[in-house]
DNA sequence: ATCTATGCAAATCATTTGCACCGTC
DNA sequence: GACGGTGCAAATGATTTGCATAGAT
């Protein structure tokens, strides 16, 4: 079974109803490459062939998606959220921002367990999850900056 | 030369000039205990003792303070921006953020270098910045889960 | 048939901006 | 006195919400 029908089933088992919009945004973000799209991002995708579909519905069906932890939300500090596909568990990645054209980078990593560790027990705070952003210049916009 | 004094020099030398509401407001940021005071936490302070002050204005001086590198802007998710005063450079520190109280606290380490290295090495990535934010719920939550 | 989901428009909320006046340098 | 800084109100832009209707179960 693929991807997306798994996620069709667990819609099911929450007694979701299993709307065309919904399948439409989930289809949309199965589809995208590099996944880190803000919510007005899917909507103009998702317009495209369906230009029905209400910028108020891809809102709430990301909201919908998040709280089943099937995609995550995310702040790169550009002033609206994008959401990506939530990945194995335990599989965290780190993201490079490019402060320069805004582009995301991930980079694979799981170093932080021990310093997770570390927390836990000096401050007593019980972990959930974190987050890890590097700001900076990608090797696009270096490469650029030396033609100026 | 305290503090004070050494920001407002900073602020003569870059030709800005030196206002009471300035003033007024790089005391109340000095004067802060937690440091992650929002706009308009800032606003509520200062107006205390001066009622003319404008929110603008407060959101003015944090976005000068921040181009001067005295304040970081931080995103702790919660639909507003913090700032708080740059500490010795190169000092960084963490944040733990209660998901439950919404309280921010801080945890000092230095353990990014190394991957940073690895980074800039292996995506090419000039990192100029990181943050590093961990979610979950601080012991004062804890224990009262457990009264629940 | 029931009750959730949708589309639209209006409402929110943090932050920004235009503009006439004020005060620092 | 010049020009940057301020206060106010209005503008912005992402996200949310109210409400009447449409549609999945």
């Amino acid at each position: 079974m693929d991807r997306f029908h798994d996620l069709c089933d667990r819609l099911h088992q929450k007694e979701y109803k299993l709307t065309p919009q919904r399948k439409i945004i989930l289809q949309a973000l199965l589809l995208d490459e590099d996944g880190h799209l803000s919510a007005e991002d899917l909507y103009g995708i998702v317009k495209q062939k369906h230009p029905e579909i209400g910028l108020a519905t891809v809102y709430r069906t990301l909201e919908l998606l998040a709280d089943m932890d099937i995609l995550q939300k995310m702040d790169f500090g550009d002033g609206r959220l994008r959401y990506e596909l939530t990945g194995d568990e335990a599989h965290h990645h780190h993201h490079l921002i490019c402060t320069q054209c805004g582009k995301v980078y991930e980079f694979e990593d799981d170093l932080l367990d021990s310093l997770e560790q570390a927390i836990q027990k000096r401050k007593n705070f019980k972990i959930v999850d974190h987050q890890l952003k590097f700001f900076g210049i990608c090797h696009h916009c270096q490469n650029q900056e030396t033609r100026d």
